[in-house]
DNA sequence: AATATTTATTAAACCAGTTTAATAAGAATC
DNA sequence: GATTCTTATTAAACTGGTTTAATAAATATT
């Protein structure tokens, strides 16, 4: 869990003893490709981290997926809408890859967090972290054509394209497959 | 300060004392319409939480004003993009009308988490709260037509219609004027 | 009250996406 | 290697917005 250790202490000083005490907690699970970790109407008990493989995270609408993220190596993730507001969860968590996780139970982040100040100031601040995240994700959505969001994503995580199929990135750019490829096209005339 | 108190108090317990050692730290301030809390290029260095009176959140794009939100009574703001991150702000925050407001500096609220784990999880938790309210932006942003956003603020927050201009609330829907204009005929039409 | 300024609407031409449907290309399975 | 299934592209018609410009309505100023 050395990376997990290190993800952990890079938002926030821990000591040993507080951070053995969290880790202790942290189990290792496995997930095949198509496995869901999460499905519409349950209610999220977990929280994850990702030591290596792929996770989507989507909601349906009107019969298709809208996929809101792909966690991939070193997300902290899980369905933090529906995790918050301990309400059953409207999205899906699939394994795109065969995935190897460590998750703790959200009872017992809750037992850290009330043991460690310095542990509750990670959480606080890997919140921030989301917040930061999710402020560039409006803001992106509203200021930023659909090419430039293509651009962009193509820059910052150029392995996503060999990993996941297009028609589910055309999801996550907020399009439908035609549009993605039109635009691909429209690029690839210049 | 009661209704400052009263908030805090919603996120998480807080003991007299604890209370009372944080509240030391606001400061009342008062804003005319038009007075700007922040420019762009300036650091930002404080919170606010909004006693009377509305204050917009915008950056400039190309020209023309974008806005982020209005943050009317009861709301904590800041610009918790350019505050969490200490970097200059690209944002504006200005007084659409005159405005009254409590203000911590943020060495100020490290000095409460510092001496509060209870006051620490309250940011935590209003950390939380914003979470949920920009995943839901999102999602919005993502899943529903210009129109259905117009209604749903138009039922959200009626009163806010009285107060803002159009084209900014156009600006806040992510439309131009025009748009707005037209979306407001095809529903008078119906 | 008259005038100037700001804000909102309308019209016309345009554009980047949509939907639907057909086709082509690629990957998996027998 | 042929067949089936999944994924990506293309075309055509459509749609809900955009831009620009003119006009109308509301508000502020003298």
């Amino acid at each position: 869990m050395e990376d997990l250790k290190k993800t952990i202490r890079s938002y926030a000083q821990v000591s040993d003893a507080d951070m053995e005490f969290g880790l202790r907690f942290y189990k290792k699970e496995i997930f095949k490709k198509g496995d869901y970790l999460l499905q519409s109407g349950q209610y999220i008990r977990n929280f994850y981290f990702m030591k290596t493989g792929c996770v989507s995270y989507y909601t349906i609408e009107e019969g298709t997926a809208q996929v809101m993220e792909f966690f991939t190596e070193g997300y902290f993730f899980t369905d933090l809408y529906a995790y918050i507001q301990e309400i059953p969860s409207e999205s899906y968590l699939e394994a795109l890859e065969d995935s190897v996780v460590y998750t703790i139970s959200k009872t017992d982040v809750q037992k850290v967090f009330d043991h460690s100040h310095q542990l509750e100031r990670f959480g606080r601040l890997s919140m921030q972290r989301t917040f930061v995240i999710n402020f560039q994700r409006i803001n992106q959505l509203r200021n930023l054509s659909n090419q430039e969001r293509y651009l962009r994503l193509l820059e910052k995580r150029p392995t996503l394209f060999q990993r996941v199929p297009q028609y589910l990135i055309a999801s996550y750019l907020g399009l439908t497959p035609v549009g993605l490829s039109k635009i691909r096209k429209r690029l690839s005339q210049k």
